[in-house]
DNA sequence: CCTACCGATCGGTAGG
DNA sequence: CCTACCGATCGGTAGG
């Protein structure tokens, strides 16, 4: 009994934790598409065909979910953008694979609808709490990374002396976050090359590649 | 009394168009802050101190009100960013007239909030309706309107022949935009700046000014 | 423009 | 993980 307990114990940890990482998903998806306040805790209920205190009692709080939504977000910008280039050269190589992977990333988006970290910044940039400070500690993150590259970049001569990181970086991100209010609305269109070419040009370097 | 009457109708028409005009103001105010899903009809109610059938009774629906916004998000635009340059000479002193009345706008922009034509394209980007389709009509008309300016600098020699419009002026909307997030979540910084020495970058032009 | 009301949905809790 | 429920708020309507 005591065994048996334990294996249900485990087994049902288990589950719990792969419950959890479907009400995630599930709401990842959806503020992809909608945008986060659209990801109420009936509609997850709905969409993953559970009770609504199935859905909350994982988190406790809608709050405490949508926290877990943004780690799950950070972790899969990671694994897609950073991840596939990390092992490049410090600098200009890496920097340059680093605008690919996301440029790739923006333009198809391993989500229903367009990149959740941009959609959540629209969303929360005029509250206060406890996603909003995750957020933009997370980009802050980001920033910092970027902006490193080019300095390293800088100092490898591979970019102009004259080359501000801090500006470059905020040309590189709008340029990027550009691409997916422009696939949901514009039509069709080359994006991802007019992207690479917007950012080849924020650098201070030659057409093409 | 039927001059009374007279009287007291266009009296009251006119105070109708005024609490009309009052509450697309606070609409567009709200979703510059809070979005376009925190704009209920409730909220603007109390916000105006009026009853909810006072304030939906002048729209009979909430979409028919959110199109009421995007008409006036789009006046304030046209007003804020074309008009204070639409006599500058076609070409590119007109697109750098424009682009700076247009960062100047996003750098510190007319509403408590962000851009609203931002943070709604944001919001609508996943769903269908007549408050989409506007949206995306009149961005489609103020990208044509960029592409015809950009096309006439090349014409007349003072941008790049190798420029292909359409790639800029992406390039163009995606920096512009780019502020409005940054401005709100990344701290302080000389975005307005920033924003033009890559705006410079992507049309090809020298940096400085 | 108001009061009074409709059914639906919201986040969350009690109790199991 | 469930059912059953809470008060609050949603968009909208009836009737004036």
């Amino acid at each position: 009994m005591r065994y048996h307990r334990a294996v249900a114990g485990r087994a049902s940890a288990q589950a719990a934790l792969e419950t959890r990482r479907s009400i995630v998903r599930a709401a990842a998806d959806l503020t992809s598409v909608e945008g986060l306040e659209s990801v109420s805790i009936g509609r997850l209920a709905s969409i993953l065909e559970m009770s609504k205190s199935g859905v909350i009692g994982q988190f406790g709080s809608k709050e405490n979910l949508q926290l877990a939504t943004v780690e799950l977000v950070f972790a899969v910008f990671v694994e897609r953008v950073w991840e596939p280039v990390r092992h490049l050269e410090p600098g200009l190589p890496r920097l340059l694979g680093v605008c690919r992977s996301w440029v790739t990333y923006a333009a198809d988006p391993p989500y229903p609808g367009g990149c959740p970290v941009d959609q959540m910044t629209y969303d929360v940039d005029g509250r206060t709490g406890a996603v909003h400070d995750r957020l933009a500690e997370g980009r802050a993150q980001w920033r910092r990374t970027l902006v490193r590259e080019v300095r390293r970049a800088v100092e490898a001569g591979d970019l102009p002396p004259s080359t501000d990181p801090e500006q470059v970086v905020f040309a590189l991100r709008a340029i990027v976050s550009g691409i997916t209010p422009s696939r949901a609305l514009d039509g069709d269109a080359p994006l991802e090359q007019w992207a690479l070419t917007a950012i080849r040009a924020v650098l201070g370097l030659p057409p093409q590649r």
